[in-house]
DNA sequence: CGATGTCATGACACCGATGTCATACCTTGA
DNA sequence: TCAAGGTATGACATCGGTGTCATGACATCG
């Protein structure tokens, strides 16, 4: 590989002058720039990032850990493909800052995380970013201080900055949104509480109804969700069966993720049961290859991933430039540490899996919506 | 960040000697390397790549260019989200290597793809691979000859080495199972031709049909992809329609990929045929999200996509260290240059979609596949 | 006991860029 | 005409490691 002292050789100049018309940082001569310029395209010379980093003493470079790629087998798995698109989201936020994002994928084997680290760091990184597979508390090892770290779908106890969906009031709002419709028995069929997702949805499923003045039954309330194991199927099947033996039973079922009530109307199905006829169902995650090819086209809440990705981006960009980020604290009743959490909503998706049957009270939801933006 | 003067400094050694204590490279006294290392983690001292790189002139890198993160948000692109199992493999295959992969995303814009060469270039890495979201054919920009070059999922026609997936062998040898499994009206809905996959795939529709004997029947063969165009749910209600009004009409439906298959399901139904009793319906891609959660669930074709990353990896490897790889030319009735082209085979994923109507025939079938692995 | 060899360590140059400073050449203006 | 100022360029040091060679302290051997 051609070096700058073989391009100067060959145009005849000093390797300064070459570095001149590379960075262009001083006047150079119209012929001289020209002989330079010539000798570099005949040459294919490429600069070494290597030592014009050693000289700089400034990378570029920002490091990216995940486990998205390695992930998406793994059908089984609370979310669906999630943390791909928050990494989608911190690529296009990344493309025109000149900043390179090396991506690095644990491949599935968490106990690399360490050794992922180090490698960044032994490229001087100038900042981390590590992406969670599901909405999760997390433990990294400690990183200098020079090197920003930003943590994304998941947070941790050392008050690191985090990006986190904010779950509790996605939720919150579909079942408002739902109870607009004028929905007012709503079964939840929650994940399991051990993950942060469920837990939290489960809250905001709670505030919609209190807020509207509904009284929480506990009999609408079912996890349904075995964290891939056997019997999942079995699981969802007698609680709704249940459910639709109960003296006032739901007229909609509202499903802890997409994937759920992909299976949720299987089962109906097998019931005769019609969607949304007979029964509404609604999601949570807005998996586009679940939510729009079933039929009917499924009511869901999307997970802004991509939104987080470039807010993640972003916070980290201003955390390198020794900006003071405008990371508002804001707790979503939640117990574990997320002083240094940023929370993003996403909008709920309204389709066809959910009947209306007052469209004069969604007008209403609207107005009240646009309060809270 | 601490130097290897900084550790020299604070051990009381030269920095070379510190050099050693990294490498053992040559003998260190115990105590002297007792206070080298207590110096590097007081210190947390890492080595810099750039500064090894310089001398060493081995960067370990190997960069990865793929549009696999940025296009899982276009659920109409042909295939579902192949490219990042490639990535996926190719990283597995790299983990343990001592390599460190850089992967950079495109963002969707393969005119981004020059400058990302470039930034690799800059880096110095010593391999290149380049993933296409689906099976095509593509012209990248020349790298330097001492920079090795894999491409996966696509080819060029500069004879670069490339992997790539066996569509014809695949659909031939599901079409045989289909046979084999007693079905002789095998109605084929194909991918649009301009693609290669769709190309590939009927032309091992056809070779299966006539190693069987069965005459291949135009009626049978109709297009039912617009690439993600409206209409196209419209075009399959139509298409399926006239297949059901034929005289002899087909007992299988066989479609260019598991997202039609999914679309036929819901059309099927709502024509109220059962399957697969009244009818059977096979895919391809084994996209795993809808293959097995359909119910029933979906006969389809593994695309071997992890495997040809593995396959891409160690042909890289292959390259870097100077072998000559065992890419053997093989060509699939194709027009295109693949002379430089691995094809891998995935098996057929035989699920519940499709009756079996001679259990005997099914084992003959398997004893015929024994021949050729 | 001196020559030779091994072990442990350091001095120094070098990789490829760039910041600093110096220098030679020109152009102005007093 | 000569000092002052700008322009174009080069010499040299430097970044953080490592290869090469040299050196000093011992141990071994004839």
């Amino acid at each position: 590989m051609a070096t700058i002292y073989d391009v100067a050789a060959q145009a005849g100049v000093s390797p300064k002058t070459v570095s001149r018309v590379l960075n262009g940082d001083a006047p150079v001569g119209g012929k001289t720039r020209q002989a330079v310029e010539a000798a570099m395209t005949s040459l294919g010379y490429i600069p070494s990032n290597a030592a014009q980093m050693m000289r700089g003493q400034k990378s570029g470079l920002i490091g990216l850990i995940t486990g998205a790629i390695s992930l998406t087998t793994e059908p089984t798995k609370p979310a669906g493909l999630p943390d791909l698109f928050i990494v989608q989201g911190i690529q296009s936020a990344f493309a025109d800052t000149g900043k390179t994002l090396m991506i690095a994928d644990t491949g599935g084997r968490s106990d690399r995380v360490p050794h992922l680290i180090q490698t960044f760091l032994r490229h001087r990184v100038e900042g981390l970013i590590y992406v969670a597979e599901y909405h999760q508390a997390v433990t990294l090892p400690r990183v200098p201080k020079d090197v920003h770290l930003v943590l994304a779908n998941c947070y941790d106890d050392a008050g690191t900055p985090a990006i986190l969906p904010d779950d509790v009031r996605g939720q919150r709002e579909l079942v408002a949104r739902l109870i607009a419709s004028g929905h007012h028995r709503i079964a939840y069929l929650s994940l399991r509480p051990e993950i942060e997702a469920g837990r939290l949805r489960t809250i905001g499923y709670c505030q919609a109804l209190q807020a509207a003045g509904i009284a929480v039954d506990p009999a609408l309330i079912a996890p349904c969700d075995l964290g891939g194991e056997d019997g999942e199927t079995q699981l969802l099947y007698d609680t709704i069966d249940r459910l639709l033996l109960l003296a006032d039973p739901p007229s909609v079922l509202s499903c802890g993720n997409d994937k759920m009530a992909l299976k949720v109307y299987g089962i109906l199905r097998s019931r005769g049961i019609k969607v949304p006829d007979e029964m509404s169902v609604a999601g949570y995650d807005n998996y586009r290859v679940i939510a729009e090819t079933l039929y009917p086209p499924l009511t869901t809440v999307d997970l802004p991933y991509a939104a987080m990705g470039v807010r993640a981006a972003h916070l980290l960009m201003a955390l390198i430039r020794g900006n003071s980020p405008d990371t508002a604290p804001n707790d979503p009743l939640n117990g574990a540490n997320t002083s240094a959490a940023t929370l993003v909503a996403g909008p709920v998706c309204w389709r066809n899996s959910v009947t209306e049957r007052r469209a004069a009270t969604v007008l209403h939801f609207r107005s009240i919506r646009e309060e809270r933006p």
